[in-house]
DNA sequence: TTCCTTGCAAACGATTTGCATTGGA
DNA sequence: TCCAATGCAAATCGTTTGCAAGGAA
């Protein structure tokens, strides 16, 4: 269940500034926890659940705690919420903070990586999406390929 | 949470047929239980949770009974499982029963449409996806793009 | 003071499992 | 006959919520 891979990380501030501006925006408080949250999904690669947030933040925050600053951050529009193979909940930052990409999922791990596409295949990709919304009369919000198989390190 | 779309449907008796092979070949029967989950997911489009299969089922089934059918039917490859976004499980016949697709994922309703690309985007998609893979040395099983946005109904 | 946030414990809901019964090859 | 399949009820487990205490504006 873990992932690596390379993304143009913008500086920690500048994030923090940016979630702040949103959650201000929202009416919320950008508090400690939800600071916390935030760092920990933007220093790692792939959507992570809320008990692998917990293990990563040393001070122990009470899953009940967690799972509200998670709620309150997907509302906002700060993290997206997605589920694994067994169902269960990940989060990672929302695209127009951590970036749009896509995704390599191991049915034998679990493993999600994150991949960026060149500007070409993105280009095509994005083409082929908006084509295929228009012509079913659906207003597209965004779109991903989901690529499934066997990562390197199961097979 | 209902569907619409179009696809080639093999005739209803060489999809029990093709069905009930698979399952012989793992040591499964092909029962009466299992023989209508197969119909109902084959007469709709897009996944169906296990609560809105029991309602399709008229003779009433037990969902631990249906479960387990579900369970047992995606453990043979028959069907595939996914999750909407609120984490309820969805099955789908799998893709060699059902044809390779596309989902459209209302992000109001959560409905799921399933589309079909032409050849020729489909053919560049996999090119794309594949290319990914090698890249990252991962073996590609499959691939789907996942549009998101609101669909007509909602908007 | 006034709300928002957090902890803790209890509540929920989807899914799974133990066990006894039924049914098909 | 014999083992897989099924029903029913109880158990799991991720996630949510009620309520009282803590904190920031």
């Amino acid at each position: 269940m873990t992932t690596s891979s390379q993304r143009q990380t913008a500086p920690a501030g500048e994030l923090d500034d940016r979630v702040a501006l949103r959650l201000r925006q929202g009416g919320v408080r950008y508090t400690g926890g939800r600071r916390r949250v935030v760092r920990s999904l933007a220093a790692v690669e792939g959507p992570m659940s809320a008990a692998e947030l917990t293990e990563r933040l040393d001070e122990s925050v009470p899953l009940s705690s967690l799972y509200r600053s998670l709620t309150v951050l997907a509302g906002a529009g700060v993290l997206d919420r997605s589920h694994d193979a067994s169902g269960v909940a990940r989060f990672e930052l929302s695209e127009w903070l951590g970036g749009h990409h896509h995704h390599l999922v191991c049915l034998e791990c679990g493993a999600v990586d994150d991949v960026d596409l060149n500007e070409a295949d993105e280009e095509a990709l994005s083409t082929i999406a908006s084509r295929v919304a228009v012509s079913k009369s659906f207003t597209e919000v965004g779109h991903r390929i989901d690529i499934e198989g066997i990562c390197s390190k199961c097979s």
